[in-house]
DNA sequence: TCTGGGGTCCTAGGACCC
DNA sequence: TCTGGGGTCCTAGGACCC
């Protein structure tokens, strides 16, 4: 059955707010040393993550290795990325878009959409002065810059967010869609990947505007869904409404991390793998998740990866339960003599722990054991950062950390800016309750 | 785009059920 | 025993996003 496609007759005005070259940004908001001067972050991969604009203006671009910027820029001021702050300024982000409008989207850490249809008459303006508001008020209390484009559905307001940048801000009215299509190339589409592009161009389809122009029984032939959606979104008629609820659901939760140089080391890598699993189910006991499958793989040198599934006996959220498991899969992908560069863990199969119910044969004495146990390390980690209790079975991770000077250098204003707030309030996350 | 880390949704096909 | 029709759940793999 087909379903039935949901358009609205009169035009939305949907705004998307991206924030320019977020990290780098927030960096210098911080550090006031740093405005004006070409800073990098990403130092802990060695790659660029983000690059303020005058990094850029030096041709520094994101994704190139660190040696190169010290060869094209040798005074930049490279940084180890720092998610929790950027995540602070985020926040605070968001809380200045919900006071224009409540139907705001997190999209990711530095983007969002906000619907403003309607709120003409509350502002007394147009949609773009309201635009325009966001943008000093952004500016004004954060430090950061945003651009921003306003049009009729999301897909063509990303495309007006993208048209000027910095501090942008581009209005595409319905009447003017094609102007901006015109000269758009179809990749740089949100929804449109690599080899979506390619499939496009062999039936001579280019720009944005060439696939707007193409006919519905075309699309509908040859695309799937996703592809037949940003059609009726590239002409103006709205089906990807903003979706106001915040995260509080997971269908995965993944943890992975990559190490230089790559080592065949067997404790090491199985050290790193339970510090993976540590990670992903603290993030699950958080949002009172529990997982039906356990997936870990290991990267070799040429990216290619390793792995097995596990599927859980009974669904859990605790390390202790699952490191026997992960031990056998473990053992049955490690290849000695393989040299590997990084190792992961992957949740799936996450469902509420509210959901459990106790097997027949389940020894319900251990398992609240466990649950108290958990209980205890996830307060101490509130209070005193993650990892202050860990299992044996990662410690050696910690040795290697402190042996790299990992996070040596990361900045400690933020603490001025944001003292008085407990970190979970910051991050408006749920407190944690297990249920026993 | 030479490769970090974390996600989502869609489709097709198989297993299984009535 | 054969046959038809229809539904649900699950999984693998692909494509895409920041």
């Amino acid at each position: 059955m087909e379903q039935p496609l949901t358009l609205h007759s009169w035009p939305k005005a949907i705004v998307h707010i991206d924030a320019d070259a977020f990290f780098a940004a927030c960096e210098q908001a911080i550090h006031p040393e740093l405005r004006g001067k070409p800073v990098v972050t990403g130092k802990e991969r060695g790659i660029v993550a983000a690059a303020s604009y005058e990094a850029k203006a030096k041709g520094i671009t994101r994704g190139i290795r660190l040696f190169e910027v010290k060869k094209i820029c040798p005074e930049a001021i490279i940084l180890p990325s720092d998610y929790e702050t950027y995540s602070l300024f985020s926040i605070r982000m968001f809380a200045i878009l919900r006071r224009f409008s409540p139907d705001v989207e997190e999209y990711s850490i530095d983007e969002a959409f906000v619907d403003l249809t309607g709120l003409r008459r509350l502002y007394q303006g147009s949609y773009g002065k309201i635009a325009q508001q966001i943008q000093e008020t952004i500016e004004k209390e954060l430090g950061i810059t945003v651009s921003i484009g306003v049009s009729v559905t999301k897909v063509l307001a990303k495309v007006a967010s993208q048209t000027r940048k910095p501090r942008g801000l581009t209005v595409i009215p319905g009447t003017d869609i094609h102007l901006f299509l015109k000269d758009l190339p179809i990749e740089e589409v949100w929804g449109i990947g690599p080899n979506t592009a390619a499939l496009l161009q062999k039936f001579g389809i280019r720009t944005a505007l060439d696939f707007a122009r193409s006919s519905e029984a075309f699309v509908k032939k040859y695309f799937s869904k996703p592809y037949q959606e940003v059609w009726h979104e590239l002409n103006g008629r709205s089906v990807y409404p903003v979706v106001p609820e915040t995260k509080n659901d997971y269908q995965s939760i993944s943890k992975t991390k990559t190490f230089t140089p790559p080592t065949d080391q067997k404790d090491f890598l199985f050290a790193q793998m339970a510090r993976n699993l540590e990670n992903a189910c603290t993030k699950a006991r958080r949002y009172e998740l529990v997982a039906r499958r356990l997936f870990l793989y290991m990267r070799r040198q040429d990216f290619n990866d390793f792995g097995v599934e596990i599927r859980l006996t009974r669904p859990t959220a605790y390390p202790m339960e699952l490191l026997e498991a992960l031990r056998e899969g473990f053992q049955q992908i490690y290849r000695p003599g393989t040299l590997y560069r990084a190792t992961g863990v992957v949740l799936s199969g996450l469902i509420p722990v509210s959901s459990l119910q106790f097997g027949l044969f389940d020894d319900r004495v251990q398992i609240e054991r466990i649950v108290q146990v958990y209980r205890v390390i996830d307060g101490l980690a509130e209070k005193f950062g993650k990892h202050t209790v860990h299992h044996g079975a990662s410690h050696s991770v910690e040795l290697h950390a402190q042996h790299e000077g990992e996070r040596g250098d990361i900045p400690t204003r933020k603490r001025e800016l944001f003292k008085g707030e407990n970190k979970r309030q910051r991050l408006g996350l749920p407190v944690l309750s297990v249920p026993v």
